[in-house]
DNA sequence: TTTACATGATAGTATTACTATCTTTTTTAA
DNA sequence: TTAAAAAAGATAGTAATACTATCATGTAAA
């Protein structure tokens, strides 16, 4: 058997739906690609334009700017891992192999097979820990909220939260813990690779230290009073 | 006795120290304070020479370009954080009073009376919450990093680190936990103030509840095993 | 087969992120 | 005090950015 999930993206984000044609996909393909080699300051519609062989004037009649963008690609990503989350604890009764579970997945390599083609698990992932705040850092994002374009990211800490809560529920900020976690698990990466001096991990490949870390920052906090 | 604490910074930050003239002082204050108005991608050195009254190539001749003076900016308020953090635990016996102030320090408003006119404790505070990850999240962190912009915030994480280490010494990741614990001191403010979902602090003027958060985890980490 | 619609091609604008040059003013040092 | 050095002001210019607009063409649905 085979089968895909297909994530609803909220239709504010495009102004028109980039997954029902072959340019929009390959604007969400090229444009993931080119904003992890460039940054996402220096990547530019028009760069992407010369990479996919189209006009400025063709992305933007997909995608208001830039940044639009970026939330469509960081809120897919959200969602996919919300999915992945719950998919893959379905199966455990206990709230603490659970939680353990959601660690792991946030911390992991994903598997590129499990999204379609034009996109790209692990470039996703590079491409939180690089840019990932930059989606709501803006002075738009009161009003982004309201349009609801964080609203994968909120379910994803809210999901969590009922984790920590069904762990231990008297445990005070479950929503901030979670937060923290989702957020501590990109930026430690980011820092390992690039400011090393702020974590204790080894630059090597495997992530076990920081897995080790966030089980220890979750668990010790629930365990608490 | 009256006296104020001078912060030496690093040479390689500006073209020529803003601190030596009128209009670098100027530009440092009226820069702080446009940002935070205007957000970092909208702030641009034409606006600034416009609120100064001056021109474009005289901030110029300052700051090689608004990365450049956000970074500044970051780093005088990190090396004033631990500066006023040494200070205050300075008279203080236990580590673990010692973490309590450190985090309190760390959370509440500061006080613009200790730090020269033309900068704001509570405006560079501002400004941390708003754009402090956009110092680093850029691609030349690495040889930004290189130029040592980025050892203020380091050393104090350092600082954070050695007490963690002090109050328990078998404690595996401190480096992490105490980037954590700064990060998320400005993050979850952020979230409290603008995805509001993401916390559990009620939208109040005081911060109690975030320094319990913060407490907390940092207290349970420390302690467990 | 009409007609709607997506794409392509081209052009244009205000603003950004600089660099360059020349003049005037202020500071400093002989 | 005066000359020279340095800072600031004034102006200009450039390539790139972040869009918007228009018109032609090809393709797919009614």
């Amino acid at each position: 058997m085979e089968f895909s999930v297909h994530i609803k993206m909220n239709e504010k984000l495009y102004l028109r739906d980039p997954e029902q044609s072959e340019l929009g996909r390959k604007i969400l393909k090229h444009g993931l690609e080119l904003i992890n080699k460039l940054g996402f300051e220096e990547f530019t519609f028009k760069k992407l334009a010369v990479a996919i062989n189209t006009t400025e004037a063709g992305i933007y009649r997909y995608f208001e700017n830039k940044h639009r963008l970026l939330i469509y690609l960081m809120t897919f990503y959200w969602s996919y891992l919300e999915y992945k989350i719950v998919f893959s604890i379905n199966n455990l009764t206990s709230p603490e192999k659970k939680l353990k579970k959601a660690i792991e997945l946030l911390v992991v390599e994903g598997d590129d097979a499990e999204v379609p083609s034009y996109l790209s698990v692990k470039k996703l992932q590079q491409l939180v820990m690089w840019e990932g705040s930059k989606a709501y850092l803006t002075r738009h994002v009161g009003t982004d909220n309201k349009d609801r374009l964080f609203k994968p990211y909120k379910d994803l800490c809210a999901r969590l939260s009922d984790l920590i809560l069904s762990y231990s529920p008297k445990y005070k900020f479950p929503h901030s813990l979670a937060s923290t976690v989702v957020e501590m698990a990109h930026a430690q990466k980011f820092f390992k690779n690039n400011l090393p001096a702020l974590t204790d991990f080894p630059n090597e490949k495997e992530d076990k230290k920081l897995t080790a870390f966030l089980e220890n920052l979750l668990f010790s906090s629930m365990n608490t009073k």
